[in-house]
DNA sequence: TAGGGCCCAATTGT
DNA sequence: AACAATTGGGCCCT
């Protein structure tokens, strides 16, 4: 057996483990799967708890301002279409734009879904980027989310609250005008509760991207749990 | 009419 | 030191 059909299997049994410790809630997950991607997809939290902490995310997080909220693209300044703040254990840093930056210290409701997200994945995180896309408009460009910074073979957990929105891979060799290769563009609906595991080696092989979509009008917050390495020296 | 998809424009950091 | 990452606007298609 190869080692992602191993994977795959210890993948399986610890999740079927996991269901029956929440209380056999029996999350039903939807296996996403192409070349090199591999993602589970499954509902999280109902909509009554889901809202509740929708709310209180919109209550508590402090997102970045300034300097940290603009970007230089083809020489022009813009703000970035979306908000972000980062939290995370402390002592942690990361780099972002160049610079060295500390995680602001968890707050209980993002430990809170931290602690179910590793409940049911059978994972630590140490770091979260929160998101918030205030409508349609706001979107977030292809990207592979930086390697270097996270623990090897770790996956990356990423929940929604709010607006339902359109979520997109492309694979790295399928971009741009003259592609290599032409692997179909794996489309998702990431829903108000749900949970999107990104499992090794998805994030090498394909880009994600959240596209415009102007005919949504409410606010999206996405929270990406993840393990990111401790800051050696 | 307008939403959506694709391409293109420089500079900076790694 | 080669290469990757970042956004908005214009064009085309439906």
């Amino acid at each position: 057996m190869d080692r992602f059909l191993v994977k795959a299997a210890v993948g399986g049994l610890k999740r079927r483990m996991e269901q029956e410790q929440t209380g056999g809630a029996g999350l039903s997950w939807r296996r996403i799967q192409a070349e090199g991607l591999d993602c589970d997809y499954t509902v999280l939290f109902g909509k009554a708890e889901a809202d509740e902490i929708f709310q209180e995310l919109e209550k508590e997080v402090e997102y970045f301002t300034g300097a940290l909220a603009r970007v230089q693209v083809f020489g022009k300044w813009h703000n970035v279409p979306r908000k972000q703040a980062t939290y995370g254990d402390t002592g942690l840093t990361y780099s972002f734009s160049g610079l060295t930056l500390s995680p602001k210290p968890w707050i209980p409701v993002l430990e809170r879904v931290r602690d179910r997200v590793s409940l049911v994945a059978g994972q630590t995180f140490n770091f979260v980027l929160v998101n918030r896309y205030k409508d349609g408009q706001d979107h977030i460009g292809e990207h592979r989310d930086d390697e270097r910074e996270l623990a090897p073979g770790s996956p990356i957990a990423s929940v929604s609250f709010g607006a339902c929105r359109d979520f997109f891979f492309r694979h790295k060799d399928s971009r741009g005008k003259h592609p290599s290769r032409r692997l179909a563009v794996v489309r998702l609906q990431l829903a108000h509760g749900s949970l999107l595991m990104m499992n090794h080696p998805t994030n090498t092989h394909w880009y994600h991207s959240l596209p415009v979509r102007k005919k949504v009008l409410a606010p999206r917050v996405n929270l990406t749990f993840r393990k990111i390495r401790p800051t050696t020296k």
